[in-house]
DNA sequence: TATTTATAGTTAGTATACTAATTAATTGTA
DNA sequence: TACAATTAATTAGTATACTAACTATAAATA
């Protein structure tokens, strides 16, 4: 097998990965009965974890832009699980806060997520994962993507889709 | 570092390289002036490689849904780049055709494709891919969705985002 | 053959990604 | 201070993913 035709199967195994691993969340998700999407999820955890953003900040955190930010926090405070107060610092920004019930959707997720884990990533050995790892991490810096980044390690809790 | 904050990483990557994978391609057209989005050229380089197509089953290689397939193709079609003929046989049917001014794209499309992967893949050792290939594998297996799916490496080129 | 069931494709509606434009408020500067 | 530039958030429009419902046709079966 030639170096074109494997790298042209390892793109498609990445991108394709990242597809099942998201819907396959997301039918966890429905099938529980939780009433958030994927992507509500990701901002909701982000607000459990430290609240009082700006909208721009949980923007960034959560890798979403402006206006989808703005079309997610709408849904969610439309069910309740956050709220908008205005800033007094600058009367421009939001302070967007989770609601005791977001606090208890969250808890109710999180075992789901760490089924989920745990689930998609059985059976897999220490030393390809970090061999894949350092893949992925070149493939980003090939792209020139990873120079405004917040450092993986440090916040990709925030952003990963489960 | 524990497993659990590694595959945390691990997850992080693969759905955050998938995003840039596409980004970056998709800047790539837009750069170069080509008049389609990155799914139009999924569905059109797939055409290009065999037409004659019924929907559904272009709809199986590429990996979009019937509604998602039905206004790429609309899309397409209103660019001159492909027809829908009507199927003689079962007249439920369409047949799927690309236009010579749709080759003439796919055509002007390739080399940038070619760039595109050389760039992304620079500076990666085969035993790490090899390593890669292995992880994504184990975790599209975890989550049962490789049953019905086509085999990869047969047909992982109508898939891919570029 | 008549009726039921299944299939191909479309249409409609919601959610998200992305771009551009708009509004309101703040900051920078002449 | 007045004006210009910037920033935070929203609104609007297009493209795609997904689900559900619908139309037309074909296949299965009573």
């Amino acid at each position: 097998m030639q170096i074109d035709e494997k790298t042209l199967i390892s793109a498609y195994l990445i991108e394709r990965t990242a597809k099942i691993l998201k819907q396959s969340f997301a039918k966890d998700l429905l099938e529980n009965g939780i009433p958030v999407t994927v992507d509500q999820w990701i901002v909701l955890r982000e607000l459990d974890r430290e609240d009082g953003f700006s909208q721009q900040e949980l923007a960034t955190y959560t890798h979403k832009d402006a206006p989808t930010l703005t079309r997610i926090l709408d849904l969610l405070e439309s069910k309740n699980y956050i709220n908008r107060i205005k800033s007094k610092m600058d009367r421009r920004r939001y302070l967007v806060i989770i609601t005791p019930e977001g606090k208890k959707l969250v808890n109710t997720i999180w075992p789901l997520v760490y089924t989920f884990r745990s689930r998609s990533f059985n059976n897999i050995e220490l030393q390809d994962l970090t061999a894949m790892d350092k893949v992925l991490n070149t493939i980003n810096d090939n792209l020139n993507v990873a120079k405004n980044e917040i450092k993986f390690n440090e916040n990709a809790e925030t952003f990963i889709n489960h």
